[in-house]
DNA sequence: CGATCGGATTGCATCGTGGCAAGGCCGCGC
DNA sequence: GCGCGGCCTTGCCACGATGCAATCCGATCG
């Protein structure tokens, strides 16, 4: 590949009159052009992106920080993303934390010193208002999704308390009088408390219904499966589940098939982020579908616009998300 | 955040200086390096990934090109590129291509020209030779995944071969006698030829059992569903279905059951990939499982070697695969 | 015919690093 | 007291690109 001097000289023209031909921002005699452009395509010449980086203090590339690009949401998630980014002439990086604090801290800090984005998205699991706000320093513009928000950081996210609260009323509402929350969890602080709340607002709202909360480990296949099989073993069989994620909900009703447990006669269940896997197992899985679009390009939107240079007060944006009738409830 | 100018006035030292603290490539006296390090804590500064980027001519980055993440092999397997990545020291940009050869092409010209990235890795779906030799003027490294190897490209596969007559071979072995190839394709051109010749081969060595193709559209659930439904519909019932990934595979099991046909009674399912959805489905999918791990690794092991100036001959690196046996063969 | 104008072209400076080699300083030995 | 060796430190430059302002040239106008 020809360096811009080299084309230069086989143009008989200048270094920067080379520049100024293919960045198209100033007048260039046609003439000039052509004998440029011939010879950068002789040469084989091509603009060096970290050059234009280093001058623009731009780079053209975001973060993305994810738990686990295993987890379906995540990859579902992950892909309309880079669409969005797409969209907005940017490049993903992408980064897995496993969910633990310590990566997530760690990634945080990169973006100040390593990396090389322009801004952040993350999705977090552990990290503590103070993690965040000890990266707040950074000049790079970081935007959340998931639960919770953070004071004075951008927030994508959908209502989980109403959404959780839906999904429990559709239970209900279908005579179910025994409902399991299945996915709180002991170790993690408050990830998806506000689902748990929903599904008590629900709950309180029947009298005549009973409330059970199930505890899990992780928020996988294996997590529900193992929780679901020790609820079947330690009381009376529910007649609802409400499972946090849809991967909770498809360990779950692989638990019930062992056990000979019919869905959705015997048992109902609900899952929570609508990943393909659920629409086409046996039985499809009904759940609540965020708009997971909506969600990626409300978050490049916030972000390009911080990078933009925009310091108005953080904002939180409201995704839409809808239930979506399977035959998991019948 | 201060700039080096900054640090190097506060500490009472040459800009130079900083950077001889920062690198640690030159010895500094002890007094002075304190004082930068101070005065580089003071003033927040952190040295420029760009303009270090800038100086070496390496980024530190990798590119990614998939068809899809929302495809779950894709998903586990970037999530295995991206640890395999971190260990090189590696950060990995992920781009997706949907299958579509412009979009390939696409890729593999900003590789060239607007990208920073190192190295490529692509896993190329409609890619020719011609595509990839064109591009192979770039001085960046470009490892393929995938079935098709290119003359002059470093390639990591598994042996798709001998994996499907294996697969077809277990089927057979358990008695069946009338075998369908789901995902064969008209359109695209030659992907999954190899599953297709390894299950003919494994057919022909088996004279009393009858073979049959069954062709997809796309490689996803609802291919397999379409297909399914097609070949219900359209002939004899089959004892066994061989199909070429396990998305394919669900979808097959889905329109199994929608039409009362009993798995693995009726007809037994094979699939190819080993996703975590199938390990949880109901039944469970016999399958044939690449290892991911290994193949992510093979493919940044070369790729960084390359980047690192190995000039050497193209390698070809065959990673591991095992017929996982579940609840689908019975 | 000279002055002015405007478009095309160019040189210079800068972004942040780090390799290179020259310069500075101290101490030791004679 | 002087010279020399060795370690620190520093200035200069290039990596590749582009904003800015100066320069150059032909053309038009008075």
């Amino acid at each position: 590949m020809g360096r811009r001097e080299d084309v230069a000289r086989l143009a008989g023209v200048s270094a920067r009159t080379v520049s100024n031909v293919v960045s198209g921002t100033v007048n260039v005699a046609a003439g000039t052009r052509e004998r440029v452009l011939a010879a950068i395509e002789e040469l084989d010449y091509r603009p060096s992106e970290i050059g234009r980086m280093l001058r623009s203090g731009r780079t053209g590339v975001a973060g993305l920080v994810v738990p686990d690009l295993d987890n379906p949401y995540f990859a579902e998630l992950a892909r309309k993303l880079i669409e969005a980014a797409r969209g907005h002439g940017y490049t993903l990086m992408i980064e897995q934390t496993d969910g633990v604090r310590d990566r997530e801290r760690e990634l945080l800090a990169r973006a100040d010193t390593k990396a090389i984005f322009d801004g952040l998205i993350v999705s977090p699991l552990g990290l503590t208002d103070d993690d965040l706000s000890r990266s707040a320093r950074t000049q790079r513009p970081v935007v959340l999704l998931g639960e919770e928000p953070h004071p004075g950081f951008d927030h994508v996210h959908i209502d989980n308390f109403v959404a959780a609260r839906e999904a429990v009323e559709h239970l209900l509402g279908a005579g179910r009088r025994h409902v399991v929350a299945v996915g709180a969890q002991r170790t993690v602080r408050s990830s998806s408390s506000l689902r748990l709340s929903g599904f008590e607002a629900a709950m309180e709202a029947a009298p005549d219904a009973t409330a059970q909360v199930a505890y899990v480990d992780t928020f996988t296949r294996r997590g529900g499966y193992d929780a679901t099989r020790a609820l079947l073993h330690d009381g009376p069989l529910p007649d609802a589940l409400f499972c946090f994620s849809d991967l909770l909900a498809l360990g779950a009703l692989r638990a019930l098939h062992d056990a000979g447990i019919a869905v959705p006669e015997q048992v109902a269940v609900v899952g929570f982020d609508d990943i393909e896997d659920g629409r086409y197992g046996h039985p499809s899985l009904t759940t609540i579908s965020p708009d997971k679009e909506a969600i990626a390009q409300a978050a490049m939107d916030a972000l390009v616009r911080r990078i933009g240079g925009d310091e108005s007060e953080a904002v939180r944006v409201l995704a839409p998300h809808r239930l979506v009738e399977r035959e998991s409830t019948g």
